[in-house]
DNA sequence: GCGATCAGTT
DNA sequence: CACAACTGATCGC
């Protein structure tokens, strides 16, 4: 459960997923799904009567959402305030404050979260710096490195702190079962039941929540049976999700809801009320979705665990697991990182123990400074969480045989280049002092995601936990449900290795369809079995958008949607097709394109912002103009003491030290004259390519 | 009577 | 186990 306040240090005028208190002053709103624990106080009458008053406040959301919510009647009276921008669409926004007529300027994107149909996560730019708030999310790890907005010039964008969905940050949580395992497990339960007879049915004990729809639409996909619900009209507009649904009872799958329904099923009761077919009494099962995890990504888990007689409890995760935010996180780099969900049964502090290490301050630096073969020492002094003896480790032997750099899809050689955000119009005096303030430069190093992999596996083993599940009756599963103790002590350096680099992310991810006996995969229930087919195509996730005619919805990112080897038949057709999520980190970016990105002092907006304006018309407008300021550039980082600008991050210690003037001035003729010097003087880069 | 909050359930 | 949301009880306006 969220406990995000709404504001963010760096735009406390905007509030996001909270309505309430302070929030009732904000200049606009932003809603990143439609779950009601983020949507406190949107239908209380302080916000109506708010709405009433001040006429040029409006909530934003994605399309999918905007549909979501209007189709309540409760949240009917915003339908004239709402504007939903499109995925991946950078969006300009003023934000006026109605009693003093001040004005702000931001530049909004959204970014799909995979945590159920229409969730974003929001990025937001402005004079303040670059921040995103995650919202709730799901994605894999790499799914960020494929994620074209967050990067600017082929780098991450510099962002200066993330308001990070944490529910399962918790080393307990260390896996979860991908989407695709997951959705197999569960297909192949419900196909060994459904297949015995007509009158065979499944019941999917899912909460009253938007997030079951990919499960839905792939079962129907799959056999050819629509799924039974109570509602369906807020799919009204969402024919990819509308088809698979239905509110007639005599289908063979059912996700319907009531609330005797347990006691119903003791009964061999469906919650819709039926019993029989034909006055053929009907064989029942009930599969509870619910968020089951592995210690380890090697252990052979079952993703479906048999719990009784006629129950089952299938691995479903809207969230990312801990070590899928630790994935995000070390990849996004961000100055700050604030935890939106403190998981029960642990702290804030627990939890901001576990980001600070992926935070950029956090980070050791000192292989930017080996160039310069300066400030190795003072930039050591910064970490805190980190252990001497391993720091110095660091230096000393693993030069560079360590997988990481690959993590990062492009090498974060971004010190020469701080990337610049002003869009012409928007920004436009301000903010060196912001800046300073904000750290606008990158410190991302290779280190960074190698700390995070010590830390992972340290953590990781560190834990004790869950009971076993109660393993399906007789089934001869080999391997004990739950091992994750057992061999976490060994790091998994090879999946690292594996993952993220520049070819495709996604295929290691996943296990492969056709590696059969399945290394990796986890067992996919324990009562039948023996063939467990590796079906590993899912159309996908949780959608972003509306359909215009139908193609799409509810599938969009999820990259181990898209990998499937298994062609389905048609239905994948309509996920694959999607470009809406097809972010690729440029590789070769257009010369033109470089040049601004290696040129800006600040974070760069290269593509064009829609602008939305107060009558919410959005029009795009396009914010070239970085060019001249190269100049600017070379002025600004030579001088060594502003930090608002420069190709080194300046330590904000008052003892560390900074680089030679002359190690600058030879890196700066360089990047003059457009040779990659710096670029080739860091190890990464050597790795990475 | 509505809404907010809390505890308990699924 | 842990999701998100509903139900019911209680309190205040």
């Amino acid at each position: 459960m969220s406990s995000f306040q709404g504001q963010m240090a760096e735009y406390p005028s905007i509030s996001i997923d909270r309505f309430d208190r302070e929030n009732l002053r904000a200049r606009a709103y932003f809603l990143s799904h439609c779950h009601k624990d983020h949507m406190k106080g949107l239908r209380a009458p302080a916000l109506k009567r708010r709405l009433e008053c001040s006429l040029k406040v409006y909530l934003y959301c994605s399309p999918v959402t905007k549909e979501l919510l209007l189709t309540s009647p409760k949240y009917r009276f915003w339908e004239k305030r709402i504007i939903s921008i499109e995925i991946e669409t950078p969006t300009q926004i003023s934000l006026v404050d109605e009693a003093s007529g001040e004005k702000e300027e931001i530049v909004v994107t959204l970014l799909p979260a995979g945590h159920c149909p229409g969730s974003v996560m929001f990025l937001f730019q402005g004079d303040n710096g670059t921040v995103l708030y995650t919202g709730d999310f799901r994605l894999a790890k790499g799914e960020a490195a494929r994620m074209e907005l967050l990067h600017c010039g082929g780098r991450v964008k510099d962002i200066q702190s993330v308001y990070l969905d944490t529910t399962f940050c918790d080393p307990k949580f260390y896996q979860i079962p991908s989407r695709g395992e997951c959705l197999s497990g569960i297909l192949e339960l419900v196909r060994s039941w459904i297949t015995r007879s007509p009158y065979h049915v499944v019941w999917l004990n899912c909460k009253a929540a938007y997030g079951y729809e990919y499960l839905f639409t792939n079962l129907s996909e799959e056999f050819g049976l629509q799924v039974h619900v109570n509602k369906l009209d807020m799919f009204r507009n969402m024919p990819d999700i509308l088809h698979h649904l239905t509110t007639d009872r005599s289908t063979q799958i059912h996700a319907c809801r009531h609330p005797k329904a347990e006691e119903y099923f003791q009964w061999n009761k469906l919650p819709c009320g039926i019993t029989s077919k034909n006055r053929i009494s009907l064989h029942t099962i009930s599969i509870k979705p619910s968020t089951m995890w592995f210690g380890e990504r090697t252990r052979k888990t079952n993703v479906i665990v048999r719990t009784g007689e006629s129950s089952y409890r299938a691995c479903f995760s809207f969230h990312s697991s801990y070590s899928e935010i630790k994935d995000f996180l070390s990849y996004i780099c961000p100055v700050n990182a604030y935890p939106n969900v403190i998981p029960i049964g642990t702290t804030v502090d627990k939890v901001i123990e576990i980001l600070k290490p992926l935070c950029r301050s956090s980070q050791n630096t000192e292989p930017k400074y080996k160039p310069l073969g300066q400030l190795k020492r003072a930039r050591t002094t910064h970490l805190d969480s980190v252990p001497p003896e391993e720091e110095e480790e660091e230096n000393d032997l693993f030069d560079d045989p360590l997988p990481v750099p690959l993590r990062h899809k492009v090498p974060n050689q971004q010190t020469h280049h701080p990337e610049v955000f002003p869009m012409t119009e928007v920004s436009q005096n301000q903010p060196e002092n912001l800046r300073q303030s904000t750290g606008c430069i990158k410190a991302k190093s290779m280190k960074t995601s190698l700390w995070a992999n010590f830390i992972d596996c340290e953590e990781s083993n560190s834990e004790s936990e869950e009971e076993l599940p109660i393993p399906a009756s007789g089934q001869g599963d080999p391997s004990p449900p739950h091992q994750q103790k057992t061999d976490v002590e060994v790091p998994q350096w090879d999946v690292f290795f594996k993952r993220n680099d520049d070819t495709d992310c996604s295929l290691e991810n996943f296990p492969s369809s056709t590696e059969a006996g399945g290394s990796q995969s986890p067992k996919l229930f324990s009562d039948s079995d023996g063939e467990s087919t590796h079906i590993s195509s899912q159309n996908s996730s949780q959608s972003t958008h509306i359909s215009e005619q139908g193609s799409q919805g509810w599938d969009s990112q999820s990259d181990t949607v898209l990998l499937s080897s298994q062609e389905r038949n048609g239905g994948d057709s309509t996920s694959v097709n999607k470009g809406s999520y097809r972010p690729r980190v440029k590789e070769n970016l257009p010369g033109s394109q470089m040049e601004q990105n290696v040129l800006c002092p600040k974070d760069t907006y290269s593509e064009d912002v829609n602008v939305v304006s107060s009558a919410g018309e959005p029009t795009t407008v396009s914010s070239g103009k970085h060019i001249p300021q190269e100049r600017k550039l070379l002025t600004l980082s030579t001088n060594a003491d502003s930090q608002s600008s420069s190709d080194f991050e300046i330590p904000a210690t008052p003892e560390a030290e900074l680089p030679k003037q002359e190690h600058l001035q030879y890196l700066y003729e360089k990047l003059a004259t457009g040779e990659s010097i710096v670029l080739k003087k860091r190890k990464s880069s050597l790795l990475d390519t």
